[in-house]
DNA sequence: TCTCCATTGACAATATGTTGTCATTCTCGC
DNA sequence: GCGAGAATGACAACATATTGTCAATGGAGA
C-alpha cells in the first residue's frame, strides 16, 4: 500500500507555490478538525457545525443575525438558518426581536445554552492547551494573522470569473 | 444591521489563546476556500471537491488508493469513494490494478482527466497569484509549516476522548 | 496452513452545506 | 412620501461528508 505523501514544507521563496500550498494545507485541516471537534464534543450531543454556531454566538459583544453569524463563519445564509432553527427547537438559541429589522431577528444564547457553551469550552481548553504544546504560540499567533488576511483578501476580492 | 466583529489579531502571547484563534480561522476561511474554488471552476463543471481529488491524483508521484486519497484529505474514505465513483464514470479517472491488493485498485488520470487538471491549473495559478501579493510568499510558506505541523499533531493524536 | 484482525470497497442513512427562488422588510436617493 | 434595489427568512432541490455496517482481501503470528 502507498502512504500518503507530505509534500515537504518547500523551502522555495515562490509565494504563489508558498501561498497554493497554504490553501491546501487549509483545506486538509479543515477535515481533521471538524472530525476532532464532533470527537470532542460527542459526549455533550454537539456536533462541530453547532459547536460553531454556539461559540460564535457566545463570543460576540454584539447581538448578530443569522446572516451575521453565516457571513463570520464563511458560510451561506440558508445554511446557518437551519442550524439555529434545530438549535432553537433543542432550546440552546432564541430569537430576539431586532428593533432595526422586525423581519432579521436577533440570536442569543438561553440558559441552557450558556451551559452547554461552558461545558464545551471546558473540554476545548484542555484539547487546544495540547495542540499550543506542539505548536508554540508565536507561530500560532503569526499563522493565525496570516490566515486572517487571506480570508480579508477572499472577502474583498470580487467572486473569482472562472475564466 | 450589526457587521460581522473581526476578532483583532491578539498580540496575546498565550500559546492556547494564539491556538484557539488559528483553529477558528480555519474553520471561517475553510468555506470561503470552497466557494472561490467552485465559482473559480464553475466554467470546468470542476466543484471543489471533485478539484481536490482530481488535484490529489495528478500532484502524487506514487499511484494512490482510494483510502489514500482519503487519508490526503483529511476526509473519510467513504466520502471520496462517492466522488472517485463518478469521477470514473464521467471518464476523468480510472482504476488500475494494484499488485499489492487486488481489492484496493489504483486511481489514475485518464487524458480526459489530465486535460482537465491542466485547465484547472490554467485558472487556480493567476488567481493564487493574486492572493499571494496580498499576503507576501514568506509569510505564506511560514504559515503553511504551520498548518501542516498541526495537522501532523491531529493525526499522531488519539481521537480526543471528548471528556 | 490457519486463525486473527486491520484494511478496503460497497451500500444505506443521516448530517451538513450550497444554490435557486420567493415574498417581506429595510435603505437610499429623489 | 415614493420607487428601486439590497438584505433577510423561508422553502426546496441538490451536492458533499460522516457514520455504521457488511463481505472480501491481505498481513502477521501461531
Amino acid at each position: 500500500m502507498t502512504s500518503p505523501p507530505d509534500p515537504d514544507p518547500d523551502p522555495d521563496p515562490d509565494p504563489t507555490h508558498a501561498t497554493g500550498l497554504l490553501i491546501y494545507e487549509v483545506l486538509r485541516l479543515h477535515g481533521r478538525l471538524i472530525a476532532a471537534g464532533d470527537a470532542l464534543m460527542a459526549g455533550l450531543g454537539l456536533s462541530s457545525a453547532r459547536w460553531q454556531v454556539l461559540g460564535t454566538v457566545a463570543a460576540s459583544a454584539a447581538p448578530l443575525t443569522v446572516s451575521d453569524v453565516a457571513r463570520i463563519l464563511g458560510q451561506s445564509r440558508q445554511s446557518v438558518q437551519r442550524l439555529v432553527n434545530e438549535m432553537e427547537r433543542d432550546g440552546l438559541l432564541e430569537a430576539a426581536a431586532n428593533p432595526a429589522h422586525r423581519r432579521a431577528t436577533l440570536v442569543r444564547l438561553t440558559a441552557a445554552g450558556r451551559d452547554l457553551h461552558a461545558a464545551a469550552e471546558a473540554r476545548r481548553l484542555p484539547w487546544t492547551e495540547g495542540l499550543a504544546a506542539g505548536l508554540g504560540g508565536a507561530d500560532a499567533a503569526q499563522a493565525a494573522r496570516t490566515l486572517a488576511a487571506l480570508r480579508r483578501l477572499l472577502e474583498r476580492a470580487e467572486p473569482p470569473a472562472g475564466g
